[in-house]
DNA sequence: CGATCGCTTGATTCATGTCAAGCTAGGTGG
DNA sequence: CCACCTAGCTTGACATGAATCAAGCGATCG
């Protein structure tokens, strides 16, 4: 991991923190009792099998907006888990300009993109106040030998990643600004459900700027489509908070 | 695998085929001598562990142009590694419009975003005359418990898969059309390079309008902009071949 | 208290989509 | 073997969605 020094769950300084957070000041109780379980790899492990697991996990955090997770170039250390909090996974152009490739939400991997060649290849960093778990992928792999259903978690996670960038693919290649950002107000309240459970209110760790960048437009054309989606009756939003009526989002098919 | 009864290297009839194709006719000798072998799973297994993993695996093949390998919905049966050929994962829309994700070229790997759910998301078809290296999952995670190296094998083929999407995002989100199509032309010539050498001529295996799916944009456009980079210099074209001007791509930063 | 960042809204421009037409090559049937 | 037929590709004229440029507002941070 490289020198972030982050203090490790340093003094929890009492903050308001938003809906979305995962109780985020208590400690790591270990993976047995995490809100973020049946999504994270320990999901279909039994209970000695998680201890074993929980033994090579520690926790980190909190890391706030901007912080670094993963630099472009670093070596692969570790991969994180986010257990409160979100990330985003971005390169940057020559000129400076930056373009989100994914967003990482409570109970999903980062990092794994490294694996096969060792190396980072974007940048990794914390949206807002952010915990994760971090594991050695060394020790992940290894345990991973002697507990197969470890094993196997790890190959369906990476396939469940892999079946989601290929969504957006089809999703963002394809379809207009408007459709764009409804499917993905849509897959941010999916996800969030996975673990908090599905809530009326979806809170935005993200700026307008980077939903503009992950979905390939600019931030000027995110602001007139949310507008108009609210004029439409589709959404209500104040802010980073958005409501999204049910009525106009019928099991949103995705293609 | 569902019912696709393609003739197992039946009559090898003796056609003309593509510059790109790799030893089509010649029956499987077994992963040892494969051609594709240092990009497939076994690339780094020892003599007696290719052996091993060799007898999971059977040939399949030849699929034509249009022949589907796996259909939206079908369950997770088998994946397989192109050997010869070349295959495109792609959705349709609701009124039959389709959207190409990915194509899979000689060495790679399909049917892994079928792994977390145990279904196919989106068909799989054949772009060109195919042979495909088939393999039971549920054998493969067998094999994989026994010998640790294909275990990993497999992680790092997902995690290069994982990374290929997300270049392809980054990509296709930011970059202007023309952009996007000389990336795409230049991400092709470097996979083929990996198992096939490093050919003056590129054979596109698919049509324009799989291209502009792919990219995003339509086959005019895509018409264009190749008669654009051509009058420019920077590739010259006939049909579906293609010879990129080195000069003119300069180790191409993918962002 | 000022400065900066994030967000919104308006006016204008431009890249790319849409519609339309024609060309070419390869495959099929007579 | 020839003649048609179709799928794939190319090119042109025009329309439009989203980018760009510009301005202003409110909240947060130092």
């Amino acid at each position: 991991m490289r020198d972030l020094t982050i203090p490790d769950s340093q003094g929890a300084a009492a903050e308001t923190m938003a809906v979305r957070d995962f109780r985020p000041e208590a400690p790591p109780t270990g993976c047995m009792a995490c809100g973020v379980r049946q999504l994270c790899l320990p999901a279909k492990l039994n209970a000695s099998e998680i201890e074993r697991f929980s033994a090579i996990v520690h926790r980190r955090g909190p890391f706030k907006r901007g912080d670094i997770v993963y630099a472009a170039g670093d070596p692969l250390d570790g991969l994180h888990v986010v257990q409160a909090g979100a990330l985003k996974t971005h390169g940057v152009t020559g000129r400076g300009v930056e373009h989100v490739a994914r967003f990482h939400l409570p109970g999903e991997l980062a990092g794994t993109d490294a694996i096969h060649s060792g190396v980072h290849p974007w940048y990794t960093v914390a949206l807002e106040r952010t915990w994760l778990c971090a594991m050695s992928f060394e020790q992940l792999s290894n345990l991973a030998r002697e507990v197969p259903p470890l094993g196997r978690a790890l190959v369906r996670t990476l396939s469940r990643e892999l079946s989601a960038d290929e969504a957006a693919l089809m999703t963002l290649g394809k379809m207009g600004a408007s459709q764009r950002l409804t499917w993905f107000l849509n897959d941010l309240h999916t996800r969030y459900a996975k673990t908090l459970g599905s809530a009326e209110e979806l809170h935005l760790p993200m700026t307008r700027a980077d939903i503009a960048s992950y979905l390939g437009m600019t931030t000027e054309t995110v602001s007139r489509l949310l507008a108009r989606l609210q004029s439409e009756g589709v959404i209500e939003f104040n802010g980073r908070s958005v409501r999204l009526s049910r009525a106009a989002f019928p099991a949103q098919r995705c293609l």
